[in-house]
DNA sequence: GCCAACGTTGGC
DNA sequence: GCCAACGTTGGC
C-alpha cells in the first residue's frame, strides 16, 4: 500500500466534482509532468490511498481522500488536437503520457490547510511543504499519511 | 552539453 | 496581479 498526494484546482476540478462522477470515479488526465507521470505509471498500484488537495484556490490545502481505482494507461487527451493538454509529440502508438484513474473515498471534515502543514514539525520532509515544490503527483510516506489524518 | 529564453505553477 | 521557482526548448 502506498500513499499519495494530487493536486487539483478547484475551479478546474474539485472533490466535490469526484464524488459527484458516475461510480464516483475520474480519469486523472492533463498531467503533463515526466516525474508525476512516472509515478502514476510506475508505481501507482489499485487500492493506493491518495489525498485531494485543491491548490491555486483561497484556502490551498488537503480537502478529502481518494484511492487508486486502475492500473496506469496512455492518456487519451494527449493524442486530441481540440483539448488543452494537447502534446502532438505523444503518438498512439508511443504514448507520452499516463493516467491512473481515482475513485472519491471521503471528503475531510474540515481543509488541512497548506499553512497547518508547514506548521506541522512532523511534516519537513513532505514534498508539498518543500519550497518552490511544483509536482502535482508526489509520494506521501506512511507516518506523514498518519500524521496528516490525527489533524481532521 | 551549456545555458538563455520562455512558459507554467501556485502561493500570496 | 505579482513573482519566485522550476521545467522545457532550442541555438550554439
Amino acid at each position: 500500500m502506498n500513499y499519495w498526494l494530487m493536486k487539483s484546482e478547484p475551479s478546474e476540478f474539485s472533490i466535490d466534482d469526484l464524488a459527484q462522477r458516475p461510480n464516483q470515479r475520474e480519469p486523472w488526465d492533463g498531467v503533463r509532468n515526466y516525474q508525476a507521470r512516472n509515478m502514476m505509471r510506475d508505481e501507482m498500484c489499485i487500492g493506493d490511498q491518495v489525498f485531494f488537495y485543491h491548490s491555486n484556490c483561497e484556502i490551498p490545502g488537503i480537502v478529502g481522500i481518494a484511492e487508486v481505482a486502475s492500473e496506469a494507461y496512455p492518456d487519451a487527451t494527449a493524442f486530441d488536437a481540440e483539448d488543452k493538454h494537447y502534446d502532438p509529440k505523444s503518438d498512439p502508438d508511443n504514448p507520452r503520457w499516463f493516467l491512473v484513474e481515482v475513485r472519491f473515498v471521503r471528503k475531510l471534515s474540515r481543509t488541512l490547510s497548506l499553512k497547518e502543514l508547514k506548521e506541522h514539525v512532523g511534516l519537513k520532509d513532505l514534498a508539498l511543504v518543500r519550497k518552490g515544490n511544483r509536482l502535482s503527483v508526489m509520494p506521501v510516506g506512511k507516518a506523514e499519511w498518519q500524521a496528516i489524518c490525527s489533524m481532521e
